[in-house]
DNA sequence: CTGTGGTTC
DNA sequence: GAACCACAG
């Protein structure tokens, strides 16, 4: 458990430009650091973030100044940005995760002004989808980290409008099941104080592609919340259709296990121990969750 | 909250 | 381009 929350303080971060070379070094070191602490007997002098999660070894990160163990990514190609991460895929040019902390105290922050414009995410490889993809696709352009869970900063709510943080998304299930979804989370994150979240499409079955970038339509999509904070440490997940629903969220909970073998993607293999991590991602507990 | 389009400067 | 109002779910 303590090995998921490091001491930085929100005070310190970096200025804007140059930090991503002194981070860079930061994030090497720590990835080397930890996990020769982690008991690994590997030589890894030189290895980069990038080999580490091509290797399935899951990476680090510093954000929010606060040091995460991410998801594996099956692409490589990771982007960290100052208040989320997220592994891309640049052949549908959508992630397949993004991930961050949604804490209660950022919640408590006055509401910024929703942003508008949608910008190129220039640290992602590959092709991205353009503004013009969407138009008149018949869908809207889906936040995997919402506007609304970074409402506490206007730096932090501009950087949910890279388009490597969209997937194309019905009108119907974003304003729908999947909007009450977030809501659920920022609930959640309120009450336990602070929740880590890990959102994305299911990028293996896509149903068709929009605009000239043949942006992928995914045919479902998958949250997942792991709550270390509380006296319970509990995980939940869901798996969503491309569809709105009436339905509960309770009937789309699923256990981590089954999104990661939906995925291919290991969420918390470096994050805690094996024995919590395999309780937690192979039981729902519908109870520890309070369903509005 | 999730999105959209249109107008103004 | 940014800021603003208005609309729909």
């Amino acid at each position: 458990m303590a090995k998921f929350r490091q001491n930085h303080t929100k005070g310190d971060r970096g200025s804007a430009k140059g930090a991503g070379f002194f981070y860079g070094k930061l994030i090497m070191f720590t990835v080397v650091l930890v996990t020769l602490a982690l008991g690994g007997a590997k030589m890894l002098s030189g290895l980069s973030l990038d080999d580490l999660a091509s290797d399935g070894e899951g990476s680090t990160i510093v954000n929010n100044n606060e040091r995460y163990y991410l998801p594996t990514s099956t692409t490589g190609n990771i982007a960290h940005h100052k208040y989320y991460s997220l592994s891309y895929n640049d052949r549908h040019e959508i992630p397949e995760w993004v991930a961050y902390e949604l804490t209660a105290a950022d919640l408590k922050v006055k509401n910024v002004k929703r942003h508008r414009r949608f910008n190129v995410d220039t640290a992602v490889k590959g092709k991205s989808a353009s503004h013009g993809d969407y138009i008149n696709s018949g869908y809207t352009r889906g936040h995997m980290a919402p506007a609304g869970d970074m409402a506490f900063n206007k730096e932090a709510m501009k950087e949910t409008f890279f388009m490597s943080n969209m997937a194309p998304q019905s009108k119907e299930f974003n304003a729908g099941i999947w909007n009450k979804l977030e809501q659920q989370g920022r609930d959640w994150a309120y009450d336990n104080k602070r929740l880590f979240v890990v959102t994305g499409p299911v990028i293996n079955d896509i149903k068709t592609w929009i605009g000239k970038n043949e942006v992928g339509v995914p045919k479902s999509f998958y949250k997942i919340y792991l709550d270390l904070e509380g006296s319970e440490q509990k995980g939940i997940a869901f798996l969503m259709p491309h569809a709105d629903s009436k339905r509960s969220l309770k009937d789309f909970a699923v256990t981590i296990d089954e999104v990661e073998e939906v995925t291919g993607i290991d969420f918390f293999g470096e994050l805690m121990e094996d024995d919590l991590e395999n309780r937690i991602e192979a039981t729902i507990n519908l109870r520890d969750w309070d369903f509005n």
